[in-house]
Order: C-alpha cells, then sequence, then structure tokens
DNA sequence: AAGTGGTCTAGACCACAGA
DNA sequence: CTGTGGTCTAGACCACTTC
C-alpha cells in the first residue's frame, strides 16, 4: 500500500468499491463527503484525485474548540460576561421561543495559542440549560457541554457572513488597530430534533482568519427560478 | 395541488417519488440539492420543510450576471482597465501556466441596479481567449461568452474569503467611504475538464452583500484528522 | 405498531474520455 | 474501442419518531 501525494489519481470508483467490499453508490457518497472537505478534488469523468491544498475549515458546524485542535493550535475562552435576560422579539423568533422568556447571554473571547482571535456572543435559552456556571465554559467545548449534559446534538444551522470593522472595544479586546477588518458571524443552530439551540454573533480578526471553500456548480435549469 | 407556504411540511419522501415517477434514491438527491439551495429545511427522521429563509445566493460558481439577476438585480459593468502582461510566477501557479505565458487582466466595476457593487480583476490566459474584446465585455455574462464561444464550460473552483477594507481607490470607484468594510474573494475556476481557466480577485461592498450559507456537520470521526 | 428518514445494495444505462 | 464517472432503479434494513 504506497503513500498517495496530492494529485495523485485514486483508483476507479469500481475498484475501491471492490477494494472496500461496498456497492459504488456508497463508495460515491464517501467521495462526495471528501470533495466537500476539499481531501479529494475531482474531475468529471476522469477521476479523483489527491487534494492539491490544504483547505482550511470550511462551513461546517463545529465549535471554536473543535476548529482550533483540527487546526493544531491550542484554544482557550476568557469569559467577559454571563448573565440572564429577556430574549426580546428578534431574538424570540430566531430561537423560537416566547419573547418574555430568558435567555442566557455570555460574552467570550476566544484564543488561539494564547492570541485573541475571536469574540463572540452566545444566547441560549435558559430552560435548555438551567443551571450552566462560569466554571462550566472554561476551556472545554461548549458543545460538547451541550451533548453531553444536556443531550443537545448540534447538527445543523444557518450563517450569515459579513465584513465588518473593528469598533473601539473590538479593538482593545482583539489586540488590533482601531478599524481593522474582520468577519461578523451569525448563525443559530439547531440540535438533531431541529429545535433552535443558541444564536451567536461572532467576530473573527480578519488578519487571522479566512475562509476557504469549493465552488461547486448549483443545477443548471433551477437556479433561474427567482425567489422572491 | 395547494401551494406551500413557508414551514409547511412535504409530503413523505416515498409519497413524492411515487409522485414523480422516480425511484426514493433519485427523489432524495433532488431534496439533497434543494437543502444545499437553502429552499428547503430537513430535520432528521421528520421531514422536509418550505424553507424559512429567502437564502441569499450561497457558495456556487455564477457569474456576476447570473448572480444578480437570481436575485432580481438588473446587472451592468464598467471595464475600468484591459491589457495583456505576463503571468509571473504566483499566477502561473494558480493557472497552472509557464510564468512568461501572457494573460489577459481586466479590470471592471460591476453594478447592480446602477449602484456599484463589486470591483474585480481577472486575469485568463490569452491562449484561452485570444481574440477577445472590450465589447465583449459590455453587459453580457462573462461565464456565458467563455462557454459559446471558447468551449469552456466553468464548472468548479476554489475560493477564499477575507474581510478587507477599501482603500482610496476602491472607496471612490464603489462610492463608499474610506475604510469601509469588504470582501475580499479570490477564487480560481475550472473548466468541465479541470483546466483553470481565470483567476479573480473581487472585492465586494460589505454594506450591500452578504454570505448565507446552510451548516452541516461533518461527519464525526473523520473530522478529528489533523491535516498538517 | 406504523411510518419516517438515513443508509446501503447490486445491478443498469448513458455520455464522454483516452488510447 | 474500452473504461470512466454520472445517474438512476427497485428493493432492503435500521433507528427513530409519532401515534
Amino acid at each position: 500500500m504506497d503513500q498517495k501525494e496530492p494529485g495523485d489519481r485514486l483508483p476507479a470508483e469500481r475498484q475501491l468499491a471492490a477494494d472496500f467490499g461496498v456497492a459504488r453508490m456508497t463508495l460515491r457518497n464517501a467521495l462526495d463527503r471528501l470533495e466537500a472537505e476539499g481531501r479529494v478534488h475531482r474531475i468529471p469523468k476522469q477521476g479523483a484525485f489527491v487534494g492539491q491544498h490544504k483547505l482550511t475549515h470550511g462551513l461546517t458546524v463545529s465549535s471554536f474548540t473543535e476548529e482550533m485542535l483540527a487546526l493544531g493550535k491550542r484554544p482557550s475562552s476568557r469569559t467577559l460576561g454571563m448573565d440572564v435576560r429577556y430574549a426580546g422579539e428578534t431574538l424570540a423568533t430566531k430561537l423560537r421561543i416566547g419573547p418574555d422568556e430568558r435567555v442566557w447571554r455570555i460574552s467570550r473571547l476566544r484564543l488561539a495559542d494564547e492570541i485573541p482571535l475571536t469574540l463572540e456572543t452566545v444566547y441560549v435559552p435558559q430552560t435548555i440549560a438551567p443551571d450552566l456556571t462560569r466554571e462550566d465554559l472554561q476551556d472545554q467545548s461548549w458543545y460538547q457541554l451541550l451533548a453531553e449534559r444536556y443531550g443537545r446534538r448540534i447538527t445543523s444551522g444557518v450563517q450569515t457572513i459579513e465584513p465588518t470593522v473593528t469598533d473601539e472595544e473590538e479593538s482593545i479586546l482583539l489586540d488590533v488597530p482601531l478599524r481593522s477588518a474582520a468577519f461578523l458571524f451569525v448563525r443559530t443552530c439547531e440540535d438533531q430534533s431541529g429545535r433552535p439551540v443558541e444564536h451567536v454573533r461572532a467576530t473573527t480578526r480578519g488578519d487571522l482568519y479566512r475562509i476557504q471553500c469549493q465552488l461547486t456548480l448549483g443545477q443548471p435549469g433551477l437556479d433561474q427560478t427567482p425567489w422572491s
């Protein structure tokens, strides 16, 4: 079994399927995922090739902790604030709760190898995590905590991404000059049964973080439909 | 046949497959695409629902023209510069050509409903489009031109996204204040046979454009692998 | 218990690539 | 031409949700 180099062609699908003892459809599904992750690059009618580039973490649901560990960085966290407040109309809609229900509001500075990287504010209904403490949030994965203690596995979400410039407070906390370029991520995540679990606003330094993603062709003919 | 509202549940997969007269696997593939486009929202073990949100254009290969038309805007274009130069080392690597081969360098301001939105610079090997003229670029889809005249259908690409702030020239051309938030998209696109066709740097106004995408769970167990 | 989505199987046909 | 990936079929089993 020789090691493949980036750019090398993988064996034919039928061959691989036979090697692994699975049906070709199953093998293709696996390749689909590898391609989405950027680990292989496929050329229609020609084959699959070992990925050329080290794609950075793309657009999957993953906690800061997991993402940093995957990138070989040491994640840490400083809790800046943590309180309970009423959801209010906007947040209630996103979390599908009543506007007078209470939510945790947790502000944290996330660091990678002790360098400030992201400033995030998480909103989570108090009914989901009633007994949360400051210690729970220190240096452990928030998603792991949600899964293990509260039985909520985050499996999907919708995210918007905007460019922004840091204001005075963000600049100080993130240790960058005033009006530096940054990402603003806003996402609402759901658990395995489709119930909203958290709403997050995260400001991430643009000088240290970038998004890399594979572009694929939206199937022709359907993209034409106007969507109001 | 009644019209479905956002949030309504779709019929069961087996039912839909029977209605359309296709196998369930085929129906599921179609649902996968609709979900990736944000038109449908699926909850595991419960069903598929009409999409809640009007998702903005996500991360598929599409020309500016097509994307704006899909959003109901009228695209237009002003060519700012167009010349031929040597590729140089960096660009040559991305386009997989020799460093002393010639490339078109085309700068264009892209507008939506006459409002400046994106400032883009496209690099394309001269061998691919030898007889390009300024008129070719006026108010017609570049990808369509590539496909129809040169037989190159853009089907995939790799893109990096960074936040940036506009410099003096960009601010004037995009009609925004100095140091406004903007996206910097850098992508290299390939045709149907996997050959690089163009390299693009595009600066897009952050006050008018955002990215919205569906987050999904990278399959567990494989994400743990460190990628150097 | 019945119905659901998620997954897999073992075949099949097509269009296109390269020799 | 042969082999390839792209797509589809008709069935199957499982785990889970809902009644």
